[in-house]
Formats: C-alpha cells, structure tokens, sequence
DNA sequence: TATGTAAATGAAAGTCATTTTCATTATCTC
DNA sequence: GAGATAATGAAAATGACTTTCATTTACATA
C-alpha cells in the first residue's frame, strides 16, 4: 500500500505549473526550491531555504536559490518579510491571504497574524496625494515560550 | 541688527546636552551630523546626511556619521526606518510623536504619517501569547509628483 | 589654565548578504 | 534530435555597514 502523497505536493505542481506559464523553465533545482520552502514552518533567510532544498537536490547553489526566490516573488508566489536585522526573509503565499508577522526578539520565530487594519492610514495617504500600492507591518515583541523561560531565569 | 537665530538652534542645544547627559562627548562633527539631520527635509540615507554634513564640517568621515547616527538612535534622539530592499534611513525624532511613513518607490521621498492604527493588531497578537513591544509600519506607493511625471511621460 | 585619560575620529581593511559575470549545462520548442 | 536560449554554479563584484588601530580631541581634575 503507497503512502498517502504529502499535502504539499499537488501545490508543488501548481507553483510549477505557473511558472512555466509565466515563462520559466522547470529545472530540479527550483523543484527543490520550492518544496524547501513549502517545508519551512515560518519565513526563512536564503541560506536557511539553501541548507534545507540541499538535503533534496545536493549540488544546488547558493546563487540558484536566490535566483528562484527572486523569480517566486516577481510571480507572486511568494513574498519577502523584512526583520529588523536587514536580511531578508521569505515565504511562500500559501493562499493569496493578506497577513502579517509576530516576530520573536528572543528566538526570533515568525507568527502570521491574519489581521490587517492598515486601511485607515491608505486612507491618510491618498490624503496627502500618495498612491499606495503596498505596505509592510511587522510587529516585534516576545513569544509565550521565551517569556516563560525569562520568568523562569528570574 | 542681527539675524534671527534659525529655529532649529534651540533644539540643537537640547539635543547637545541630552547627549552629553547620556555620557557623549561634543564634537564638532556630531554637531554637523546633528545640524545636518535636522535640515533634511524627510528621512534620509547616512551618505545623504554625510554630504549635507561635510557642508558643515567638510573633513567629517563617513564612518563618523554611522557612528553619530548610532549614538542618536541609542539616545533616542533619533529613529530609523526600513526601506523596502533592507537600506536604513535616519530622521530625527522632533517630538517623539509616534508616525509612520509613506515611501515614494520612484523618488525615495519619504512623508510622515501620524495616524497608528496597529491597536486591534497587538491584541491579535496578545490573543497569539506575544506580548507586543514594538511594531514597524512603512506604506509604500507613488508620491503626487511622482505619478504626475510618470503620466507626462506616457 | 595645564594635563591625563578615555572617548572620538578617520582611513583602510573587513563583513556579510546579495548580485553580477561568464563559461558550461540543461530545458523545451520545433 | 537539434538548436536556441534560459538556467546554473563558481568566483568575483557590490554596497551598505562595521571594525581596527593609530592619532586626535574633549573635558574632568589638578
């Protein structure tokens, strides 16, 4: 009896599918890519995605990841986060849904946060002749674990 | 009769000795670093303030102004924003008001945006077990001039 | 007002994430 | 299957920022 496909999968064949659509080639190493950063539990650094995409295709360069990291966000199917530390985090767009991050300042996880109310301040911006085409909103603070564990070094 | 004194100078002062306070010395190139800031008209790139400061003080040192502009940040007589590719640029805090920015993608203008609406946000994140200590916000977009242009050139 | 000391400076060298170059390899169209 | 051309990878380049270290300077103290 097989086992049951990873959940992930038929959208690998998705992403696949869009971006030979838009023009690119499907090559073993933006496989890899992809299903590196399917795998990653939260919004990675290149080198984090390149270690991990390694275990699937060995050879694959640290330039070829940021190629195709940059050709995922050019296609919309994926997006940056940028931390406070000017490096540059990525992830996929699982759904399309707008949402933003809760970034630990201990040890450093990224939680979605699907709320966004940043409405009122496009609002404000076309006020003062801006057009708004994007934003970027991260909060920072401390998540339940570390705040425990700080409690507890007390 | 004399000039009246330019009315950044008071505030000069005030910054002068809150650094002092903080345990800073008074040079002439923080001086120059400090007049330069304040005369900027938004939030600006550290070789934007370099050039602006040499004005003042013209054998000031690149690195110089990297390590003023860190001190000020520290001292909280300053903050930083995050542009869209990881770059840092420096404004002084005039009122520690809080505000956000509108970053123009095509000139690099950046406005100041006093409305805050990350409230519902933070207890999103408090609902998540984060307690919430700080947040960045930067709204990126075409300032008037900007899509002015841009339909001339069509 | 002199002086000692630690902070500040600037030039050059160093980081480090990201990008470019270019010769080679591989995909996909015909 | 062959040819055009996109993609790859290694090495070098870039660019913003930081560190090092010898020299200068501010300012507390004598």
């Amino acid at each position: 009896m097989p086992r049951s496909r990873a959940p992930s999968e038929p959208r690998l064949e998705g992403r696949l599918r869009r971006l030979r659509t838009a023009g690119h080639r499907i090559t073993a190493q933006r496989k890899a890519v992809l299903r590196a950063l399917a795998g990653m539990g939260c919004a990675c650094g290149a080198e984090d995605i390149h270690a991990r995409a390694r275990r699937i295709y060995p050879r694959l360069g640290l330039v070829t990841v940021y190629r195709t990291l940059g050709a995922l966000v050019r296609e919309g199917l994926a997006q940056t986060v940028q931390l406070d530390d000017g490096r540059i985090r990525y992830e996929l767009r699982d759904d399309g849904r707008h949402h933003h991050h809760l970034v630990c300042l201990s040890c450093g996880a990224i939680a979605r946060l699907e709320t966004c109310a940043v409405g009122p301040l496009q609002q404000a911006g076309r006020r003062r002749g801006f057009t708004v085409t994007a934003h970027r909103l991260e909060l920072f603070g401390y998540c339940g674990d570390c705040r425990s564990l700080e409690r507890e070094a007390r």
